[in-house]
DNA sequence: ATAATAGTGTCTATCAGACATTATCTG
DNA sequence: CAGATAATGTCTGATAGACACTATTAT
């Protein structure tokens, strides 16, 4: 009664003798952009991990690591980002999927990006630690990408040019990077903090993603201050809380804000 | 003065020497949705491929292929669609990025999708052929998906509920299929379709995305039709037209539009 | 001539942007 | 009390939604 194909072979039967040959096969890779505030929400945080190998040996790069053959790329994301920062639950998302064949100069790697954002930007191994990992301070204008730590003293910077592309008949607008520093980030790890930035930006238009910076409970000031960090631009305060409203419920609590000296209203996300 | 590593190898010596390893990889596949208008404008059709193997022998599948080593994801899906419609230069865009571990039980796929968007739906390998193809119909409502050829008699539908889901803090709806009729798409390319339509629909607000649809010069009233086609509802005309007025430009033709039977104005995309 | 459809005018509700004002808190 | 900041009020212009009307064309 089950079905069989050409060679008369049921679906189990396939299965079992099927053999997967020997083509070549693309290692598959995570990268992510890890996104937090800085403790007085002056701006914004990005975790990297120094290379200790070739190529890009001593460049800065994104965290990530290979997809086991067990898990989906999702999971692969939340266990590296778990690893690096002990991060659980924070918000995760897919972004894009790079797949230059020369992206790596070792071997063919195909690499699913994805961007986390954290409320908080926990310790991590640094020193002369193998696998030396650092937040640094990340500001993302129209046309500049500045990436810096000063305790360390390493400062990256792209100029952005937008260039117009095709696709099939539809025209569109890109941006192009151009190292301006000495250091640069590894591989093409800079397109991939470009593409979820403005991924980035258009959900915030119809997600709640920038409550995933904010603490459960926090003040308006406070959330509008990411808002404003995540944006790049500032917002007007009667404007941003009406457009908030019907999202949020009052907790009943006053706290100070982190941004400013007074006490305010806490809200929790509904 | 070159920089090495520990083992005092410069990036070139390094390169040289790097085994890749034995490392399980995945197989690295590209599916597409490819959607085209009817003749007429009275409604989608979607293109499908009749798997001849197990498993989900017999099962209508997105068309797709095996990405090869020497070209890029998007590379490797403009292959395939030209290989399968002859179609070349239209719109086509990644999508999403598909890794569960077990969604081909033959082996460790990973896929990364595509949409394709197409003025035309060219013929394709039919009857009884190795490689099957055929353009289905395409109906997409708020709770239901369906997918039908009464030529060749093939139905396939899918009722749409909206489950909540939590990412980090934030929480959002997503659709999640049941198979309702006897047949069913092969492996897991409703999901993918899902996914491209709720992308699809999001970057109409802002992309010149329908374009692709329509003939190089059209009628306002044809080009309303794609619109409504794509967002599933009815657009009013006046409206329409404002929306779109900034974008195209007058070619000073006339021509009769496909959905009506009047002659109308002739327009381009600037 | 008539019916259908192309094309335009305009009213309204909503909303983002922009300031202005009042209330409250800290030092 | 003074200065700063939290919180609210309200004006304006742009825009989406809705409907009505005129012009043109096929039969």
């Amino acid at each position: 009664m089950e079905i069989t194909d050409r060679n008369g072979l049921t679906e189990a039967q396939f299965l079992e003798q099927y053999d997967p040959g020997d083509y070549p096969r693309p290692s598959v890779t995570v990268d992510m952009m890890v996104l937090s505030p800085k403790k007085d929400y002056s701006g914004l945080k990005i975790l990297l991990i120094k290379r200790r190998e070739h190529p890009y040996i001593n460049c800065w790069a994104l965290p990530g690591g290979f997809v086991r053959p067990e898990e989906t790329c999702y999971e692969a994301a939340a266990r590296e980002l778990k690893e690096e920062t002990g991060l659980k639950n924070v918000f995760l998302e897919q972004v894009y999927t790079f797949s230059k064949p020369d992206r790596d100069p070792r071997m063919r790697v195909i690499s699913v990006a994805y961007m986390a954002l954290s409320s908080v930007a926990p310790p991590v191994k640094g020193g002369d630690d193998a696998l030396e990992a650092a937040w640094f301070d990340f500001e993302f204008t129209d046309n500049m990408l500045l990436i810096h730590n000063d305790d360390i003293g390493i400062s990256i910077s792209y100029q952005l040019t937008t260039k117009r592309f095709k696709n099939g008949n539809v025209k569109y607008g890109n941006m192009v990077p151009s190292l301006k520093s000495k250091t640069q980030l590894a591989f093409d790890h800079v397109e991939i903090i470009l593409e979820s930035m403005i991924k980035l930006r258009r959900e915030i238009e119809y997600t709640d993603l920038p409550f995933s910076m904010a603490n459960e409970e926090f003040t308006l000031p406070d959330l509008q201050a990411i808002y404003e960090l995540l944006l790049g631009h500032k917002l007007y305060k009667a404007n941003f809380r009406i457009m908030v409203a019907d999202r949020i419920e009052a907790v009943d609590k006053k706290e100070k804000s982190i941004i400013g000296r007074r006490m305010s209203e806490l809200y929790r996300l509904k």
